[in-house]
DNA sequence: ATAAACTTGACAATTCAATTGTCAATATTA
DNA sequence: TAATATTGACAATTGAATTGTCAAGTTTAT
C-alpha cells in the first residue's frame, strides 16, 4: 500500500516478504528442532568452514555470548564439533559434523523446494536482474555502512 | 555466500538487506521516540486512515493487546486520537492527529532520503523489474499462504 | 425485549531471543 | 616474564511480544 516511487515500493516489498518468509521458515525450523538463530550458525559453517565462536559472533553481528550458547546446545545434539585451532589454542574451532552437515542440507532442500514453487512464474530474466539490483543495493549499502563489521544474516 | 541458484540467491539477498535496513531504521526512529512496532501502526493509519486495535492487530498479524498498549502510548504522546467507531460502539477508531500525521511524514521523507541513496546507481528499468517480481512473489506467496489473514508489515 | 454469546480494553504474568555484566582461566603481546 | 586481552561460563537484565484473565459493555439470536 501507499506508494510513492518504484524504490519505495521494492522495499517496502523486501519488508513484507522478510516477514512471511520468517514465518515460514520458523515452520520447517521448529520441525526439525532448530531456531532462526541455529540455522544463522549452521550456515555460517555449510559446507566446510570451521571458525572459533567469537569469529562467528563477529560475522553474525550478534553477541558472542549469544553465539556460545547456541553453537554448545548445537555441539550437545551433535550437529557440531570442536577442532584444534591453530591461531588460539583455547578458542577451538567449530565445524559441522556428517549429522550436521546433513541436516543443513535436509534444510537447504526444503527452502529450495519453497523457494522454486515461489519463482515458478518469473521468466529467468526477471528473476536475475532482479538478482543483480538487490546484490547492488546490498553492496552499495556496505560501502555507506557505519558498522564496522560485516552486516549479518 | 553459498550461492546455488538465482532464486536463492535473491531470498537470501532479502534477509540480509532487511536485517540492514532493520537496523538503519531502529536509528532513525529511536531519534524520535519510535520503535518499529509504532511504525506500523502509524504506517496503517497514514495518511487518513481509522481503524480500531483490533483491526490495526489482526492486519498487523500481532496480539490484539500488544497493538492496545502501542496505541495508548501514542495516544497519550499525542500522536493518535480516537473517533467514534460507526460499528462498534465501545471499540473507538483509531486516527492520525495532526502531529502524527507530519511525524510520520517526516518519517517517510528520512527513509525516502535514505532509499534514493542506495538506488542512485541503478537503472530505473532495474528498479521496475525488481519490483514487479517481488510483488509477483509476493502475491504468488499469498496465494497459497496458509494463515487466515494477511501477512503484516 | 431479553438472555446468551462475543468483543473489547485493561492488567498481569510469562516467554523467548538476545544483550550486558562479570569473572576466573588461559593466551597473546610487549 | 609481566602486562594486557580474549575466551567460555554463568547470571541478571532487557525488550518485544504472547498468553491468560476478567469485568464491562455490545452484538446476536430468540
Amino acid at each position: 500500500m501507499t506508494s510513492q516511487s518504484p524504490q519505495y515500493e521494492v522495499i517496502w516489498l523486501i519488508r513484507r516478504l522478510f516477514r512471511t518468509m520468517a514465518q515460514v521458515a520458523d515452520g520447517y525450523l521448529a520441525a526439525h528442532g532448530l531456531s532462526a538463530a541455529d540455522r544463522a550458525v549452521l550456515e555460517f559453517l555449510y559446507p566446510e568452514e570451521a571458525l572459533s565462536v567469537p569469529e562467528i559472533a563477529s560475522r553474525y553481528q550478534v553477541s558472542r555470548q549469544h553465539v556460545q550458547v547456541t553453537v554448545n546446545v548445537l555441539l550437545e545434539d551433535g550437529f557440531l564439533e570442536t577442532r584444534a585451532n591453530p591461531r588460539h589454542k583455547r578458542s577451538p574451532l567449530i565445524a559441522l559434523t556428517y549429522v550436521g552437515r546433513e541436516l543443513f542440507a535436509k534444510i537447504r532442500d526444503i527452502e529450495a523446494e519453497i523457494i522454486d514453487a515461489l519463482f515458478v512464474d518469473i521468466p529467468s530474466d526477471d528473476i536475475e536482474c532482479t538478482r543483480q539490483t538487490l546484490e547492488a543495493i546490498y553492496f552499495h549499502n556496505l560501502q555507506h555502512g557505519d558498522s564496522n563489521e560485516r552486516p549479518a544474516l
